[in-house]
DNA sequence: CCGGCGATGGTCT
DNA sequence: GACCATCGCCGGC
């Protein structure tokens, strides 16, 4: 997609990232394609969840440039997370990919993209990756428009963010209703 | 079905 | 030295 999808709110991104590709080219050239389903939006310094809340440091470096580039952390030592960098211009905001479902673009995804840990891991997503144009098809990893427009889209409060006090209970988290796919705390056992 | 907890290591104070 | 945008196992009910 264009970067101009990409500068906008943190908000107003991660709605419309629902049902956009997520494609990844591994370094033996072959592709992996998910269908992104739950996202959230993490909305500046002010934000007490966001990385960006204690200014740049070494880690969350691209959460300060331009939107369009990926943001990938590692977490509890074991797992990563992909964020979109977002607008308005260079303000330190982002949109946490947390689940998606698999497309057959390429090869078979071959592990659960559910949850960000598992999102990542599917498509071998590392800090390598930090920084890379989610804009450019040439890129390792990039988004691309929707195919299927989600039928109805949910909002709630973030996941794993209960340390951040009342910006905990902000109704940043977006996913599709319908998916099976959603991580979304426990879910209840369906057919 | 549900809550608790350990794994595991980079990052920041 | 504490914290952490997670995951999956385990045990209790």
């Amino acid at each position: 997609v264009a970067r101009s999808f990409f500068d906008r709110d943190a908000a107003t991104v991660a709605r419309a990232l629902l049902g956009c590709g997520l494609v990844r080219r591994a370094e033996d050239g072959a592709l992996l394609g998910c269908r992104i389903v739950e996202t959230e939006a993490y909305v500046g310094p002010r934000d007490r969840a966001s990385h960006s809340r204690m200014g740049r440091t070494a880690r969350n470096g691209v959460m300060f440039g331009p939107p369009g580039h990926a943001y990938v952390f590692q977490i509890y030592g074991l797992h990563h997370c992909v964020n979109a960098v977002t607008g308005p211009g260079t303000a330190p905001t982002a949109v946490l990919v947390r689940a998606a479902e698999p497309m057959r673009i390429g090869a078979a995804v071959r592990h659960s993209t559910t949850g960000p840990g598992n999102l990542c891991r599917a498509l071998g997503i590392d800090r390598a990756l930090d920084g890379v144009d989610l804009c450019d098809a040439a890129s390792p990893l990039w988004v691309t428009p929707r195919a299927k427009r989600p039928r109805r889209i949910e909002v709630g409060p973030r996941i794993g963010v209960d340390y951040a006090g009342e910006w905990a209970a902000a109704p940043l988290r977006f996913w599709e209703a319908e998916s099976p796919f959603v991580s979304g705390g426990r879910r209840t056992r369906r057919a």
